[in-house]
DNA sequence: ATAAAAAAGGACAATTTTATCCGAATTAAG
DNA sequence: CTTAATTCGGATAAAATTGTCCTTTTTTAT
């Protein structure tokens, strides 16, 4: 199937932007208050704060008014930022066709057309910056969770 | 991470794109050859030529000089198509952040930008034939198997 | 008819991804 | 200091994907 992000990045993308839509307070958020706000499983979700927060893309605080926290401007926080904590960076120079090796001088049949298509990803996550993408949550032009 | 197709998805490209590399020679291929020629394990291409020929998409035939041909011409075969039938129709409506549903009036933070891509990419699947692919691939511009 | 060549199909195994559970460690507050 | 709140970490489970093996069926050629 085509799967542009696993479960894991895509949480975490979700979870990100939320946390983002609550950073002008400042405002810390748990674990079960996340997983609510973007409709992830909660343990599974815990695993990849943890992680998140090992790649110091996230404050961690324990105990009680804890919490999860941006570590940083959430306008220096990219999409490919989180894209490439949860997945390496070997990512987009992964190929859709199984290639040890995407290249010029020995491409695949597609190989303009799916950089192409790779480049235009890879642009949209470098550029879009979690700010900006909560911006829009905020003024409830967009949402983090399906309707039902 | 970012996986634009499955490994049964990846396969049967390459396999489809293979045998139209032959069927100016209306050759038939055999399994062992097919795998062999795009680098697959052969009993998970097997099943894959097998789900591919219930789907019409190839013939199969048994017995002595048997094997698998297009069923139909190189030209009017898209990409998608192949997509399509390994995956099913849902695929292009799927979300990259796991919305029921991609709607433009409860979009996700990136809605926008995303369906960009998502018809971008459809929009290759749909407009590239197997046998343009097949072609740079005769012409030994591009190749089916990835350098060790 | 017979034998050989091939795909078909079913059962199963390995791997990866997704997910849950629970006890330990840490921290804040009283 | 004690307690409660919270994340952390390890073990494990469930599900999906990928992969293998072996027997049966069909077909061709002799
Ligand atoms: S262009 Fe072709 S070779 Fe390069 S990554 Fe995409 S599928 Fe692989
Ligand atoms: S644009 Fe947003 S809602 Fe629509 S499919 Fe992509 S990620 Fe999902």
């Amino acid at each position: 199937m085509i799967i542009m992000f696993s479960k894991a990045c895509e949480y975490s993308i979700k979870a990100v932007i939320y946390l983002a839509t609550r950073s002008e307070q400042n405002q810390r958020a748990r674990l079960p208050e996340i997983a609510e706000a973007i409709g992830s499983p909660e343990a599974f979700t815990a695993k990849i704060l943890q992680e998140l927060a090992r790649k110091k893309l996230l404050i961690s605080v324990k105990g009680p008014k804890g919490g999860f926290e941006l570590n940083g401007d959430a306008d220096e926080i990219s999409l490919y930022k989180i894209v490439e904590i949860m997945d390496g960076d070997s990512l987009f120079h992964g190929c859709a066709l199984g290639f040890k090796k995407c290249s010029d001088v020995h491409p695949c049949p597609v190989h303009n057309k799916f950089k192409a298509i790779r480049d235009h990803l890879t642009g949209v996550l470098l550029t879009t910056s979690i700010k900006e993408a909560a911006g829009t949550v905020d003024e409830g032009q967009s949402f983090l969770t399906s309707l039902k």
